[in-house]
RNA sequence: GCACCGGUCGGAUAGCGGCUAUUCCAGGUGACUGUAAAUCACCCGCCUUCGGGCAUCGUUGGUUCGAGUCCAACCCGGUGCACCA
């Protein structure tokens, strides 16, 4: 695949869902104007099991290099992992992941990527494991990384100052992690890398590194990370993350319950919107339409646009004329409250009490409340808990 | 090795030996709505025949009528000092 070089493209990769370019953006316009094949990767540290939309806007830099057929890398970092990154961490991090649950993780990972990301098909993503090279270090070969460091370098780091200053410790183990990221340019003799704005640091460390040990200027590009115009973070808090994975009808329901000032960030950096069209939107005018244009957009992107009708006309249906779901998941149980405990619908029965206490509990087909926790419905009732859980009780008296 | 500090709910915090373990964040329910946001009220260990029962402040013992609180030992984390002959 040839590299492109339309004006209009670099301009966007070069401005659209960019926090910043180091050196500077005009070098590294002037090398994509050259036409010059780059080869450059994002690490991913496979620390958890999901990828959220905070992830999203990374992979679709990706995408966009991608198609301007360019050498992409999506690298696992379970290397990295191991070392855990101390980036926005008060403290030490008290589990550190062993090889195969990263591994296990990475597999995950890779599945939810490929929702934005082309692994195959032409300029495919090619997929690299930096435990590969990291784990075939021998300590003098991190000495020899480590020389072209010092302490104050590292020190500087603001997380870091601010836990000397509170007298919490600093684990040597993550104070080293900005070696290895940053040898990961090395190991693959990348021209750029890109990520979080958070992980700037990593990433300069990498660049820092490049320059003493291959003589190359690597170039840095930081995507912002997804907040809302208040500057909180989207869909982070814990319980509430937006999975790239989530079942159509709960994505949906979960991007209109964000605030409407997240609704321009979304759209910037998660769709293809024109930005002229995003800048002529009248938030204050009618919000709910916006959300849900964006709603829709992401759900036909990380499922399909017939799942995206649906998920609208479910959202539609059941919220704002309070209809009843065709399908709903199936509670199987002696009584209620045992279908909802065991379906896990509910985490425990004194929550399944408290519920029914709170007269969260609709009957859907006869309309009542069900006031009593040891109620047991006929097989087949419907039930609505609360505002956003459906079941269907089946009678499984087992 | 020595000294000091700390370990309490998902996270962060309070808790002169006394009954019901505090507050904040996150979360749930209801009201209001646009499933908004903001706000307000209630709730937020488990089991229950709804009377109540059980568990719980790092672990194990002890002192006491009574221990999250005092004592001892141990485990874990931190900080300082020493060692580096």
């Amino acid at each position: 695949m040839k590299v492109v070089k339309d004006d209009g493209k670099i301009d966007e990769l070069l401005t659209r869902g960019v926090d910043r370019i180091y050196p500077s953006k005009e070098k590294l316009e002037e090398l994509l104007r050259s036409g010059k094949k780059l080869r450059l990767y994002q690490g991913f540290d496979p620390t958890g099991d999901k990828l959220h939309i905070g992830h999203m806007v990374g992979l679709r830099k990706h995408r966009q290099w991608q198609d301007l057929g360019h050498e992409v890398i999506f690298l696992v970092g379970d290397g990295t992992g191991q070392a855990g990154d101390p980036t926005g961490k008060a403290k030490t991090r008290e589990k550190f992941f062993t090889q195969e649950e990263l591994r296990a993780n990475a597999k995950n990972y890779l599945t939810q990527a490929k929702k934005i990301v082309r692994f195959d098909g032409p300029n495919p993503i090619k997929i690299m494991y930096n435990g590969d090279w990291l784990n075939k270090l021998t300590l003098v070969d991190v000495l020899n990384i480590a020389q072209h460091f010092s302490v104050q370098q590292l020190i500087e780091r603001d997380m870091f100052q601010g836990r000397l200053k509170e007298g919490v410790s600093i684990n040597l183990r993550e104070f080293l992690y900005p070696l290895l990221q940053g040898y990961d340019s090395v190991a693959m003799d990348v021209d750029l890398e890109l990520g979080g704005s958070d992980q700037t640091f990593n990433m300069l460390a990498g660049r820092m590194l490049m320059r003493a040990m291959k003589g190359k200027e690597k170039f840095v590009m930081t995507t912002p990370l997804l907040s809302d115009s208040k500057g909180v973070k989207i869909g982070k808090s814990e319980d509430n993350i937006i999975g790239l994975t989530d079942e159509p009808n709960d994505l949906f329901g979960k991007i209109m319950s964000l605030s409407d000032d997240a609704i321009i960030p979304l759209f910037t950096l998660l769709t293809d919107v024109p930005l002229d069209e995003i800048n002529s939107f009248n938030i204050k005018k009618n919000p709910m339409e916006l959300k849900k244009k964006i709603a829709h957009l992401l759900v036909a992107t990380l499922h399909s646009e017939k799942e995206a009708k649906e998920a609208e006309e479910f959202f539609f249906k059941t919220f704002q004329k309070g209809e009843i779901p065709d399908e709903m998941m199936e509670m199987r149980g002696d009584s209620l409250m045992d279908a909802a405990v065991s379906s896990g619908i509910v985490s425990s029965r004194t929550d399944f009490r408290r519920l029914v206490e709170e007269e969260a509990i609709v009957n859907l087909d006869s309309g009542d409340i069900v006031s009593d926790s040891n109620f047991t419905p006929d097989s087949g009732t419907r039930f609505k808990i609360g505002k956003r859980r459906f079941g269907r009780f089946i009678s499984d008296p087992s």
